[in-house]
DNA sequence: CGTCGATGCGAACACTGTACGCACTGCGGA
DNA sequence: TCCGCAGTGCGTACAGTGTTCGCATCGACG
């Protein structure tokens, strides 16, 4: 009874030599949670799977995190912790608000499971990570004089959710095929040709991006994303007093 | 051999009954996968229990549908079927597109599951519900004078995807309490009040709106919304040539 | 009447999240 | 020195999941 069948004679020598691993612990477990993330998107994390590259059974991961859902939480904030925001001095509120927003993006294309994850469970999380953002957003715009800070904070940070959550999901997409951006656009061009076929509007947007889209994909991201970025300030300006 | 044991006398009584039912279709179990939906989420939907609610068999439903992700495919581009665009001559542009994104939000949130798949896939579905609705607003931007209207376009949709996005997940979660709106934030407030504590340009927006966001949040809602398209249409009408 | 393509479905496979209870550890107190 | 205890890991089990496969049955057509 004291001895398991598969391990009969318990000698010093078999005894405790795990503790060189680093130990299951709360923060492990949510960083080793975004690797797999990052790595093979959201279907593909089950705590299985996660319990094993930690050395770890399954269900012993729920010892530190109440559910799955919960860990993707503190994931979720974790990586709003990736996101700096300047001080309200670093520059102009355009340039600063800007650089925020690039980075925002930017983590979100990093972790392209963020914005899918945010979709589901809303930012209801007020996780200390996201609550800082907040915070030093809104010294960026009360600084800069506006009357409602939180307001266009609001804004900003809707566009760039819905901007950078499509392109995640649509790098995904392209992650998914094998392909480099150019080509899995190359490929879908018939298809979309047949799409926009007897849609006057479309047919003409299309014949003018096609030839840029498969010559320069990324780039062509980022000026939509920046031009979408500035007519969003040219707009807030207008609401600065005088 | 000819008859199993489940059903030993082959009987005139015992044979067809079901056709009074509206038969597998298609369309019928999109229209059916779209009603499940919207009354429990995105993760209630399963095969079995939508084959259920049309008196079939889990896997009969694959003889119409290849995959579940292609169900939810064809879902999506039902629903956007729902948004109306009106004629660029209905009226000035901007109530026009306005107009637009007001249907848009309010599909989204009548379909609360809708943001979180389109976050998951991308817009990349090429349905012709969504082409529609694209085209339509391509002809609202040209006939306002818009040099670039895909790129307006992509604005727009970014912020109201993003900003009803984050709309939907929360009334989702508020759904699932089982209380009002008003009573859920009421139930809320003290952890939001800890969690903004210390710092102080939150602390001042919650403490400026804690008041409104129970007495009406639905409106508060609204106005949020409204103000981002604002500033949205004030920075294409700076783009608008002349 | 016989055949054929389309349709429905029961069983099975490989997974999933998670509840439960047992085994083992190191530590504080008697 | 020993005991008990709190914390931690994990094997097992349950109720589901999406999807494949092969069989049964149907209406239509030659």
């Amino acid at each position: 009874m004291a001895a398991k069948a598969t391990n009969p004679i318990p000698s010093v020598w078999a005894r405790r030599r795990e503790p060189e691993q680093p130990v299951l612990s709360r923060d492990t477990i949510v960083r080793e949670a975004i690797a797999m993330l990052d790595a093979d998107g959201v279907e593909a994390l089950s705590m299985r799977k996660l319990g094993a590259r930690l050395n770890a059974g399954a269900t012993s991961l729920y010892r530190h995190v109440a559910t799955k859902d919960e860990l993707i939480e503190l994931a979720v904030d974790e990586v709003f912790g990736e996101i700096p925001v300047p001080d309200p001095g670093a520059a102009d509120w355009r340039s600063n608000v800007a650089m925020t927003c690039e980075s925002f993006r930017a983590t979100t294309l990093r972790h392209r499971w963020l914005g899918s994850v945010i979709g589901q469970a809303g930012l209801v999380y007020l996780g200390p990570n996201l609550v800082t953002v907040s915070e030093r957003m809104a010294a960026l715009f009360s600084a800069a004089g506006f009357p409602e800070p939180s307001r266009a904070i609001d804004t900003v940070l809707s566009y760039v959710l819905g901007m950078s959550t499509t392109e995640a999901a649509f790098l995904t997409t392209v992650a998914r095929s094998g392909e480099t951006e150019a080509e899995f656009i190359a490929r879908l061009m018939p298809s979309a040709a047949e799409a926009v076929a007897g849609h006057d509007f479309l047919a003409d947007a299309f014949a003018e991006a096609a030839a840029d889209a498969v010559a320069n994909p990324a780039a062509l991201r980022d000026q939509k994303f920046n031009y979408g970025l500035e007519v969003i300030l040219d707009g807030l300006a207008l609401r600065l007093p005088r």
